[in-house]
DNA sequence: CTTGTTTTGTAGTAAAATTACAAAAATTAT
DNA sequence: ATAATTTTTGTAATTTTACTACAAAACAAG
């Protein structure tokens, strides 16, 4: 069993507003203007003709078509498509920011959006091979033993909830020590699974080592370019995404949740 | 303090595709040629001129704009418009069901979808007031415990972290006899937040009457027409969706945690 | 200052959507 | 069953919208 870990599942494909912030500085003056005015009021963009697109940002009407063009979008009808997609559901992945001077009503939007975000980019981009993959050892197993620590650890009681309910021989263990004593009497077809949210710490690196040494299958839910990712059989990476210096989203943890229940979803097929 | 529970936040709006979908049976046999084109491929309908939807429902053009103005869009670019918001992401609410017969890229997107679909209906619908009433209430709280069984225990446990780190006197708890301890000796000021995915049970029932008994704030995320929300405090309805026989998702478990960081937020800005 | 380049707008053209109206189908009453 | 009425559908004209070709303006380099 020798695969290769996943690409990272983060920074998917921008979407337009995305993009328009993001070139923003490298516009002219015309084209500044434009995307000022989408950018402003994005929704009324995608709801105007080019005609008041052009009074708004006080510019011709080519020269919002030249926009278009310059996002690669085939003209102006194009291009509102492409903006009315991004700004599904209200979602603005630009500023996700919250300072203190937000009400109730700004951060709430920011955090549901940010969340909803985070798992529209992980749908897009998950491979769906890799997640096969896990699946099939998971059903394979032997014994599943889900370890992690801190937050995670909720989401590793919550993984083994579900997978028991399918009957598999699965335990979830939060403690360092009863981790690595069941490591150690690991056997070749028993499945560690790894949920970490941060980087990992070097316990839980170890653990993978050995478990990887005895033979056993390690498979991992962590960041990108984490090492535990790197040694792991078959490994998701899922990015945390901070947007505060004193509040950690648990927009991580959500994906976790429900890549879990896509794992969970999937053995149960399997076995029937 | 005498406030009233929140309206439910299941159902909402819904999206163009769903009604299409919905009132199908309803429409006459040229808006149904019209309908069936749509949903045969809505992105591409986004994408097309009325002439070439005419075309391929084997309708006039006058016919389709009529169908247009049947579902309230004031003509075609409207349609395409609300179209293209109901499909962004590639969401589809109509059939989120899982059979047997489903490939992991098939399901994989279906239960992504599903959370995602959950968290935008509860972002549109969730009432700020509310919201900012119930971290008032926790901010002047001089005792907070999370209360819950089963599966929610793990929200309460993650809800009871979380404030943990803003330094709020709070404990999280998912034994019933603890939980009837210690809501026996509440005080005024107390808030017992309970969380219940299910119907709540009989013992949690209890529990909030005795807290309000004692004149303590009872906090409740529970499900619509739940018992438990109408005797308390405050509450947030958030329905589970079933989309399996043998197979609860995570979904109405995730909203709770984005709803807990929304609080956790509020609470953090508030205290500065 | 002049030449060449890029940027921007004007005007005309093409395409798309809507409306008014008439024909056809369907429904109802006789 | 058939005439009258209503509803549904399509045709053709109109209006709106978007695009293109070209010319004028702004800018840059020599």
């Amino acid at each position: 069993m020798n695969r290769e870990p996943q690409i990272s599942v983060e920074f998917g494909n921008l979407n337009l507003i995305e993009a328009i912030s993001k070139e923003l500085p490298k516009l002219n003056k015309t084209q500044t203007k434009v995307a000022r005015a989408i950018l402003a009021d994005p929704k009324s963009a995608t709801e105007s003709s080019i005609a008041s697109l052009a009074r708004k940002s006080s510019v011709s009407e080519p020269s919002v078509n030249r926009f278009c063009k310059r996002f690669n979008a085939k003209g102006f009808p194009d291009l509102k498509l492409r903006l009315a997609r991004s700004l599904a559901s209200g979602i603005c992945y630009v500023n996700p920011k919250i300072d203190p001077s937000d009400e109730v009503a700004s951060f709430t939007p920011k955090i549901f959006d940010t969340a909803i975000s985070r798992l529209a980019k992980v749908r897009e981009n998950i491979c769906h091979q890799h997640i096969n993959q896990i699946i099939e050892s998971l059903v394979q197993a032997s014994g599943i033993y889900f370890f992690a620590h801190g937050a995670s650890a909720q989401v590793a009681r919550d993984s083994a909830n579900k997978f028991l309910g399918l009957n598999l021989p699965v335990s979830s263990h939060d403690d360092i020590l009863i981790q690595q004593m069941l490591v150690a009497k690991g056997q070749k077809n028993d499945v560690f699974f790894i949920i970490s949210e941060t980087d990992s710490n070097r316990e839980l690196l170890e653990i993978a080592q050995t478990a990887k040494k005895n033979g056993s299958i390690v498979i991992s839910l962590t960041p990108s370019k984490s090492l535990l990712g790197d040694i792991s059989t078959l490994s998701l990476y899922i990015d945390t995404l901070k947007f505060s210096k004193n509040h950690v989203p648990i927009s991580s943890r959500i994906v976790h949740l429900v890549i879990l229940d896509v794992l969970a979803t999937g053995v149960a097929l399997y076995k029937n």
